[in-house]
RNA sequence: GGAGAGGUGGCCGAGUAUGGCUUAAGGCGUACGCCUGCUAAGCGUAUGAGAUUAACGUCUCCGAGGGUUCAAAUCCCUCCCUCUCCGCCA
């Protein structure tokens, strides 16, 4: 969500934001009801403080035993002109709270213009791509019977994972291994809930825009969570921080479910694009002037990771038309698969600045006291899963078809070799 | 799912029976000042949020939403959440 003020004063910007976003923009139709509500929010406070003014006068009347009956008739019609004035204000303020909603965030200065993301500028790469002298073969290729699509089909459908064996074992000592990292980074782990409410969902963002890409509990109106960003950062929602407890560094692991509706072709293969894949989510909330160094930090550890993994990975500054409603810059990691031949991406590292805060209501105290402030809130994957594990896998590979793990994993495991 | 108790400013906590000097007491915390070799303590002053306005000011907000009333933190209705006990259950 916008400031009302920058939506009032620099509807320009926030015009050429949605444009560059390839988003719709209602700002004029905004930019009308402003005006009627405040005119009209005039109107009602005026009869309001009569209606307070006639109260008191009631009230001593009364204690002074004297009639009142004139300013009783009074108050009372004054009320009626309220309650249709209110009417008019609520149903105005509505809409434009609803309006809000839509309005995306404004890129940084520095995100390239571009409607795709065939204008995102590669500002690292670090391509050490593995070369094998055989064919080298793609994650479900080498996985075989280990990823079992039929099991998994007929118990949830298609795009849902089943793991056996090494695979699910993979799997499980890569999330504790992430984790462990983000540990010694000294950030508090956190365990959340899986489901959030619509609340939650519109605080972070996901709603309304994405609200038909959740699978969505009619019963309880409850949303399986996408991202573990959803429950991590709204575990501050509504409240006021002191600014000596910011920064705030919080991880948690979630599985993110993804309805991915619309989402057909080749790039589905595999672990590629699936309907719930697991996650470690970092989130942090910081004082706004910290908040581009923090990204700059965040952007950091997440190469480590991939470093440590001894994975190929590049880095892309998203430009405004891949960038998410929500974010105001993104840096996203890709990974290099070499059974496939493709980078695939595994993470995304934004500043989203005060939009979620102010959709969420997430403030601060400052120390010298004054006025409170929204933090700005960022968030990375540390790592989504499935893909990490197809790199690795296919990255991996030995002619005879096992995979070698990276050596941080091997020492952590005492398993060099799987397969 | 059932019964009971609760939800009031950054935090704690009065106020609800009897609607109207509540402009929400008091405390903690915080800020500033005073005082004391330093520190701690003590004393004094200030201190909720939001909307609107050039400003003065005005208005709104006591979990959420309705209702009654000239007037609602206070009375009525619906819902949400927390705690305790019971039921069910990994």
């Amino acid at each position: 969500m916008l400031d009302r003020a920058l939506l009032r004063n620099n509807s320009d910007r926030v015009r050429a934001a949605a444009v560059n976003k390839g988003e719709p923009c209602p700002i004029d139709e905004w930019l009308e009801l402003d005006e009627r509500r405040r005119s009209l929010l005039g109107e009602t406070e005026e009869l309001r403080r009569r209606r307070n003014e006639l109260s008191k006068e009631v009230s001593s009347l009364k204690k002074e035993g004297k009639e009142a009956d004139a300013r009783i008739l009074e108050s009372r019609e004054t009320g009626e002109k309220i309650a249709s004035f209110e009417k008019d204000l609520d149903a105005t303020d509505a809409r434009m709270s609803e309006l809000e909603l839509y309005f995306p965030n404004i890129p940084d200065p520095d995100v390239p213009l571009g409607s795709d993301e065939t204008f995102n500028r590669i500002i690292l790469t670090v391509e050490e791509k593995p070369s094998f002298d055989f064919k080298a073969l793609p994650h479900w290729e080498l996985l075989g019977e280990l990823f079992d699509q039929k099991a998994s089909g007929s118990i949830a459908g298609s795009n849902f994972i089943l793991l056996r064996g090494w695979a699910a074992w993979l799997q499980r000592i890569l999330i504790n291994w992430m984790m462990d990292f983000h540990h010694r980074a000294d950030m508090e782990e956190i365990w959340v809930p899986f489901l959030a409410n619509r609340e939650s969902m519109t605080s972070t963002g996901q709603i309304p825009k994405l609200e038909d890409d959740m699978y969505h509990i009619e019963k309880d109106d409850l949303f399986l969570v996408p991202t573990g960003e959803v429950p991590l950062t709204n575990l501050y929602r509504d409240s006021i921080l002191q600014e000596n407890d910011l920064p705030i560094r919080i991880f948690g692991y979630s599985p993110c479910f993804r309805r991915e509706a619309g989402s057909y072709g080749k790039d589905t293969r595999g672990l590629n694009r699936v309907h719930q894949f697991e996650k470690v989510e970092m989130v942090q909330m910081v004082k706004p002037e910290n908040s581009e160094a923090t990204l700059e930090k965040m952007a950091v550890h997440v190469g480590e990771m991939l470093e440590l993994l001894n994975l190929p990975y590049r880095i892309s500054l998203l430009a405004t038309g891949d960038l998410s409603f929500a974010a105001a810059k993104c840096y996203d990691f890709e990974v290099w698969s070499a059974g496939q031949e493709k980078w695939l991406e595994v993470s995304s590292v934004s500043n989203f600045r005060d939009f979620q805060s102010r959709r969420g209501g997430i403030r601060y105290r400052p120390a010298g006291g004054g006025k409170l402030q929204y933090v700005h809130t960022l968030n990375g994957s540390g790592l989504a899963l499935p893909r990490i594990m197809a790199a690795i896998i296919e990255n991996g590979q030995t002619e005879s078809g096992k995979i070698m793990l990276p050596k941080v994993l091997a020492e952590r495991t005492g398993i060099e070799i799987l397969g």
